[in-house]
DNA sequence: ACTTTTATGGGAAGCGCTTCACATCACCAG
DNA sequence: CTGGTGATGTGAAGCGCTTCCCATAAAAGT
């Protein structure tokens, strides 16, 4: 384990100074002569800059970060992956990390990688409550992707139009003839999700549909525990489809219909809301509301590298819902 | 955007020197008291260290990082990004990042990690025929995760026991009442797979299986081509049960049958290989070998916590398969 | 012919932190 | 009262690179 060669070896072995060498190895200055000399001699030694050396020399790190909320579940998990890989096809250096759910953690990260140099961020599925990251974004560009943020003007971000994805779902099932409607979503102990809740309500409202709203812990932390409660209000409204407002909770709808022996579209309509990659593949396939991912990821990573190379202000991108009609949706029982 | 405070402005504070503040705040050396002191003042200034200049100072960065060959494939993804929550729930600060499936990438992410201060490295999902990670390991503690891995003596491996797995598969279909296997495996044009090839065929004729190799393209890539291959084959040596090593085909198989009205598992049995998340979910549920998720995560992570804290020296552990036996197999038509 | 530009190369000062080596000083044993 | 010991604090030398700014030489302008 040999010392790696520092750029002062390379300088004594062409007979020049650092600094000639460091220009010339970046080809900003030094005659074409002198420069391929040494290219050559770097090369020779097999000299490679130490990033960080450079990083505390010019104050920027050459890489830009990611940052996910948490990578649990597939659907944010394809995601994160996705834009260190496209950030990456574009010759970036890019880093993932993951606070896993925890919001100190996530703040600490943010910090770590923000303040302290990552050239710039990629953000996705913070808690949008606790926007620490509008404070960061106002000295490192930064790319906020979620459902709707909360306001913040130094960020730029990529938001789902959720209550178009919403009216999507509630369009679909009215027109199949569903008029009551169970909700599930998620519960957010510290911030309840009056945006989701009331738009999802009113989407209902305008289509003339009776909604009932459940709230469910996390999908797969005890997938059966919610089932009861779902089972109870079906029969309690006699709502004939559940809309999902994550499809991890369809998956768990799903099976535990299948085990109680009811039939999905015949018996229940079943909707959720991501297009994770399983909806695909699960039985008849999960109707579900789908975000165009290619296009999320494009737009962030434009985003990001506008702001960094042309030191773009902030802007806002709206991301529009796709239904994906599947086979768990179907007219209701009293509707045939 | 004020610059950040610097150790000498925590120095300047409490009126000491930079370097008393550098241990006091490190805990390492001073008076219970100068240390109450020097925390408080940072505190006050807010400072955080710089971890670039620490990193330059002490020839270590305090990050761990993950490199995964390609992050495109669900259960690789699952794999990195798991990693990377492992290391964070153990307070280490871990990276990820992906060469997507490109070697010269790959190579040139594992010298930026390793030569330039990662201090450590957990590789999966490399090209095991090009271990320049062996090379890499000699000067950061280095766990690679895949199957099974060139011989690489100073880097640790947690490697799938592939030819269990095969076996497993093979009793499996064998005590069904198959007599004859169509076995997809991915065309590797660079290195020929011999280990997998071979390890399937004895499996097999230990069991007095015929088999039939089918080399595929990478799953997804195109769903629909090998399928003609697949049905081709199938027919040619009329066997009843196709055995994939990867999920991926699996579910393109499926989708196929699925199509064309072969019945599954009735007409046709299908086993994967992976495990991936979508296996328990589509249709009857996949019949695949499964590799313990966390078994591998968790020796990977403490083998490389180990090396690292401990000194530990290189070791290679071996995960056994398990068989998930689910609904896309049974007994062969014939046997009915 | 002489002054201006225009290349090239180098000296040296950092970037913010760690750490070695040394200076102090209080304290206790002899 | 002196030498020894350990605990604290500090000056200064880097870590490897970038970059400002000056020196010099060559090319160009008048």
């Amino acid at each position: 384990m040999t010392k790696r060669p520092t750029l002062q070896d390379v300088a004594d072995a062409v007979g020049l100074s650092p600094a000639t060498v460091s220009y010339a190895l970046r080809g900003q200055r030094g005659s074409a002569e002198t420069r391929a000399r040494v290219q050559a001699a770097a090369e020779a030694l097999g000299y490679q800059v130490d990033p960080i050396a450079r990083a505390l020399a010019n104050g920027r790190s050459g890489t830009l970060a990611v940052l996910c909320g948490s990578t649990r579940d597939t659907w944010h998990r394809a995601l994160a992956t996705d834009l260190v890989r496209a950030l990456i096809a574009r010759d970036r250096r890019a880093l993932l990390t993951d606070a896993d759910g925890d919001a100190d953690r996530e703040r600490a990260l943010l910090d770590l990688l923000a303040e302290q140099r990552a050239d710039g961020l990629l953000v996705a599925a913070l808690d949008p409550f606790a926007p620490h990251w509008e404070e960061v974004a106002r000295s490192t560009p930064l790319v906020a992707i979620g459902d709707r943020l909360a306001e913040a003007p130094s960020a730029s971000a990529v938001v789902f139009d959720n209550a178009a994805g919403f009216a999507l779902v509630v369009d679909h099932l009215a027109a199949l003839g569903h008029r009551r409607l169970l909700v599930l979503l998620p519960e957010r102990p510290s911030t309840p999700d009056r945006p989701a809740e009331t738009s999802v309500r009113e989407a209902a409202r305008a289509r003339g549909l009776t909604v009932e709203l459940l709230r469910v812990p996390p999908a797969g932390a005890d997938p059966d525990a919610p089932i009861e409660r779902v089972a109870a209000a079906l029969v309690r409204t006699g709502a004939t489809a559940v809309f999902c407002l994550s499809d991890g909770y369809a998956f768990d709808v799903l099976r535990a219909a299948r085990r109680s022996g009811l039939r999905v579209p015949d018996d229940l309509s079943v909707v959720g809301f991501e297009d994770v990659e399983e909806a695909d593949l699960v039985g008849p396939g999960l109707t579900t509301v789908s975000w165009d991912h290619e296009q999320v990821v494009e737009t962030a990573v434009t985003m990001l590298l506008d702001a960094l190379d042309h030191h773009t202000g902030p802007s806002v991108a709206v991301i529009a819902p796709r239904l994906v009609v599947r086979g768990t949706t179907s007219r209701p029982p009293a509707a045939r």
